[in-house]
DNA sequence: TTGAAAGCGCTAACAT
DNA sequence: ATGTTAGCGCTTTCAA
């Protein structure tokens, strides 16, 4: 149906060969021939198909990305800067959501491994693919999670310490009843969340109520109902910890609500900023979430194990700063 | 380097024949040598190489996706929905931006075509693009934008009707000096909109005041820039129309800023809805963008056209309603 | 039911 | 500089 390398050696009369020489910019052509192939290149239109190139060269150019949810604000940044560098170095992306299911997610990568990329960006949600990735032979980049750092090359933000950095600043500013309220527990980047609250608590002797820590989903749905709950709570915490924007704008939709005003009545600090913060009134305090930054990193980590597929496993530990807003006060009593 | 279908076949001691219809589930092979190979398969991690399958069948089982900006809200969304539709038929997804640059968006398609993607769906800027995939022969949808609609399946909502409708709705509630602000001129979305709101002018036989019609691009910044410029005209709008949620946004930022009311000092009303909104102390009125059906209707529309290439071009002309919030009041002077 | 072998479209080693 | 050809890993026809 589509023309081949084969059609255009016969109109051009020369062999497969040249063609191939031709279209692969290889110098050893005479340049008449060379004019005469890429003629009858144009002329019939021929696309050169990279499946069996591929399958010859054992390199697709395409990388696979396979993140929690493509809809997700911070892997749509991610995957983004992904395409960015992917681009400039001539690779395609494919890309899946594995809806923080670990079926998905092996689908997703076998998918990736039964169509040969050179390589790929996950988002492992537990370390159930351990086996999966050490088993198969193709570079992987882990992002946002630090699961699989032992096993592969890893890129993200470290939690625990965000954590345990978020709690000590609400306990310097007179803080003493905390609350967090995060994804589900299942997923590994919440349970170190929790690691560091417990730590930090630990650490700065302050009590731990069992009622102060919730975990759901990243939704605004969670956030609305968390506060609602929290606010129920005998004592009230001072300040809430939210695991991401989603949360943390239903926290404020719910505050609003009920006439509770932040930061006078109860603080609030957030995983990763909000939009439209310019048109609220208070501008979160939040842990900034780094996903350009993430991003970038993972694609130029992919690229160069690609290139050099035997180089020792890199570990990438960034450090989210606090950036301030208003809506944390300090309590003086 | 990886375990290949002969590799399989030497281990249990069968042909590759028989492993390849093992593997594809043919029937006609007995039960004891399926069991052994099926076996052999798990024991040495044997994965099917898809491109050399793809190789003899001519089909990929991928499609390719290529929009303007695959971090853009409403591309995110409908990606969204073709992944989901793609994964059921057993489909992958490679993804692209063409950052609404037609040499970006040729490389594009033809990279698709190049890795032989079953199908694709594409969000044309302009119609510099049609030459070319009426050449190449694979099936194609359209989305967001009606300048391939007699060369292939489109589905789109009909910005010129919509901006008709609003120009009215705003008419019907009194407004004569009204605004458009949007996107570069070189999309032709906008320009879409450019002629509803021209042909509503003259239905309505409102005058056009050429200061009213704002083209630049979809950002919040623009938003701002925009807003300041109109107020400062002799006359300026008692309303605007936003081509896109970032521009609304701009302009509410900017509003907000310079102490101007909404609704109460100018209407707005907006193409796609705002985040957050409920936050705000406005909601605003806007033309849905319906990115979720356009999302579900192009995954159905390259699905079916993939099983049935010869069909006759399909259309989908998507009507937007507007959604009521408080941002247009009514001017009775 | 099973196997042998051709062939998908390309690349590259080898021969000329 | 150019052509011939084997072979990448699979599917599928044909024969047994």
């Amino acid at each position: 149906m589509d023309v081949t390398i084969k059609d255009v050696a016969k109109a051009a009369g020369v062999s497969v060969a040249t063609v191939s020489r031709v279209i692969n910019g290889i110098e050893s052509v005479d340049e008449g021939l060379r004019i005469r192939v890429d003629q009858k290149i144009k002329e019939l239109g021929f696309k050169p198909n990279h499946l069996a190139r591929s399958l010859k060269s054992d390199v697709t150019n395409t990388i696979g990305v396979a993140v929690s949810d493509i809809s997700n604000q911070f892997f749509v940044n991610v995957s983004r800067q992904i395409e960015k560098t992917s681009r400039k170095n001539g690779y395609s992306m494919m890309i899946a959501s594995t809806d923080s299911d670990v079926k998905k997610e092996i689908d997703n990568i076998n998918m990736f491994i039964a169509k040969r990329v050179d390589g790929m960006v996950i988002s492992p949600d537990s370390n159930d693919i351990a086996d999966l990735i050490t088993n198969i032979n193709c570079p992987i980049v882990a992002i946002d999670r630090k699961v699989l750092k032992n096993i592969c090359d890893s890129v993200y933000v470290d939690k625990e310490k965000s954590m345990y950095d978020v709690v000590r600043y609400l306990y310097e500013r007179g803080h003493r009843n905390i609350a967090m309220v995060t994804g589900t527990k299942e997923l590994s980047s919440n349970y170190d969340r929790f690691n560091g609250y417990i730590k930090a608590h630990f650490d700065y002797e302050m009590e731990i109520n069992k009622s102060n820590i919730m975990f759901g989903s990243f939704d605004k749905e969670f956030g609305k109902e968390a506060f609602a709950a929290l606010m129920s709570n005998e004592k009230p915490p001072t300040a809430i910890i939210s695991g991401s924007a989603l949360i943390t704008t239903g926290l404020l939709i719910k505050a609003k609500s009920m006439g509770i005003i932040i930061p006078d009545d109860i603080s609030i600090i957030s995983f990763g900023s909000l939009d439209l913060e310019e048109l609220l009134d208070i501008k979160i305090t939040y842990i900034e979430s780094l996903h350009t930054e993430i991003g970038q990193i993972a694609g130029d980590m992919i690229m160069s194990r690609i290139k050099n597929p035997e180089q020792p496993i890199k570990l990438n530990i960034l450090e989210a700063r606090i950036i301030e807003g208003n809506s944390v006060i300090t309590i003086t009593d």
